[in-house]
DNA sequence: ATTTTCAAT
């Protein structure tokens, strides 16, 4: 991914009209976490301006995933850098995913939340993740620069944070964490 | 064309 494409879309402060999924996966071996480096990369999402039909970046990550045919026998751990939340209908769809691939652990950070309308409603579909065993968590400092390293063409120059990203992360994750507490009760 | 959330209005 080139450095602006990754400023542009992953930048908390912004709202662009797309969506991109950076994923990584660990093998867990024990207490050992073993890096499946073949399996990195990003997807997006395809949008109306687009021949395809529109689709959201999840389901061509579950898509790839499914292509891998990790094996049952393992534990896998997917990591996965999102700079929009899942709707509702996607989360329920990861949700699902879960349920039937309990070899497959899923932590999703997201750079924001998404709140738009859709069918369904955002909160409860993200509660319904959770409660399959998937982590949800907003992305801080350290998680962009961890994608800055690994997923941009960075030419060897360091992240440089934006103007205002902990304070908007931090408020991010308060509200986050008000979803997820909210409907476990 | 405008607004500004994986486009909706």
């Amino acid at each position: 991914m080139d450095e602006y494409t990754f400023t542009e879309n992953f930048n908390n402060q912004e709202r662009p009209s797309k969506t991109y999924l950076c994923y990584e996966v660990e093998r867990l071996d024990g207490n050992a976490t073993i890096p499946l480096d073949e399996y990195k990369g990003f997807v997006r999402n395809k949008g109306l301006d687009q021949p395809e039909e529109p689709c959201h970046a999840e389901l061509y990550f579950l898509g790839k995933i499914r292509s891998w045919n990790l094996d049952r026998n393992q534990h896998y751990r997917l990591t996965c850098f999102i700079s929009w939340s899942p709707c509702y209908d996607c989360a329920q769809k990861l949700t699902t995913f879960l349920k039937e691939n309990r070899h497959i652990s899923l932590h999703i950070l997201a750079s924001r939340i998404y709140t738009r309308n859709h069918f369904g409603c955002h909160q409860s579909g993200l509660c319904e993740l959770q409660a399959a065993g998937a982590r949800i968590t907003i992305m801080t400092f350290e998680d962009f620069k961890h994608c800055w390293e690994t997923f941009v063409d960075h030419k060897g120059k360091p992240f440089q944070p934006w103007e205002g990203l902990n304070v908007k992360s931090q408020a991010l994750c308060a509200e986050l964490q008000a979803i997820l507490k909210t409907q476990q009760n």
